[in-house]
DNA sequence: ACTATTAATGCAATAATATTGCATTAGCTT
DNA sequence: AAGCTAATGCAATATTATTGCATTAATAGT
């Protein structure tokens, strides 16, 4: 886990007024670690590896936590979760996800952003401010 | 099931030679009916009320098999099913959820999609043509 | 019409993902 | 230290999805 991400993790706990406990940086660390989404099963056996055993349910919580300070995002076409990329911006996360390996290119497109929220409002909805857009795609490998 | 959706349905059919089983036709009417995404588990509910009891793997199949010909979009976000309601077009489906009540819109917004080709281009990603993008919005009503 | 072949469905088990309610523990506040 | 609240543990269960193999239906070739 990179310091940027790091500190990231402890201002937003900070200015949110919610704890920092040893199992949420544990989690933290654990999907920050990978380049890939990972399940939340598989999170819980990685974590086990290394000597802790949290419940499932911890787990999910704990993921959910992190998914809502944006720091962690739930790739939800394939239910697995993965660290946010830009976590020191405040924009809409694209999320460029391979249909084929799973690998994710997570950009901040202004113009991209704008443009979808442009699009929602001319429907009358508003893009939430939380959320994320995944993007199916071929990357260049798999293409 | 409509007209238009319906002629969709055999037209796509024919063309790539699959056939239209009373099953496909069953799942696809279900699907149809609904305004709102419907999970797999409840439309075979739904399917079981007028009589015919399909296996849910079968179910899973036939979804399966719409989604591929774009009749029927699987909402990620929330793991269900949903009719497609522009079925004539060949165009990126841009499918607006709202979080909160699970209403969506569904455009096919031509400024949308290219920005968004324009923007997975410049990663080096290629847009999956036969993806959909699901946007998170909050619906006006529950604005 | 008959047979061979392939596609679709049935069936049952099971895998994978996620949530719930309540008990317990940990961390703050006074 | 006592009281309060937030976080986690625990176990059961709900929900979603897939698998392998058997059976049936549809199609094509003769």
């Amino acid at each position: 886990m990179n310091t940027d991400y790091k500190s990231s993790a402890i201002e937003r706990c900070y200015e949110g007024n919610f704890s920092l406990t040893p199992q949420r940086l544990m989690v933290l660390e654990a999907v920050s670690e990978q380049e890939k989404p990972i399940s939340a099963y598989d999170l819980r056996a990685k974590i086990k590896k290394i000597g802790a055993d949290l419940n499932i349910a911890t787990i999910y919580r704990i993921l959910d936590f992190w998914c809502n300070l944006n720091l962690v995002h739930r790739i939800s076409a394939i239910n697995k979760f993965v660290r946010c990329t830009t976590p020191e911006e405040k924009h809409i996360h694209v999320i460029n996800c391979c249909q084929k390996c799973e690998d994710l290119v997570e950009t901040c497109n202004e113009a991209m952003g704008l443009d979808l929220e442009r699009g929602t409002a001319q429907l009358g909805l508003s893009l939430t401010a939380n959320g994320h857009i995944e993007i199916p795609v071929i990357c260049s490998r798999c293409g």
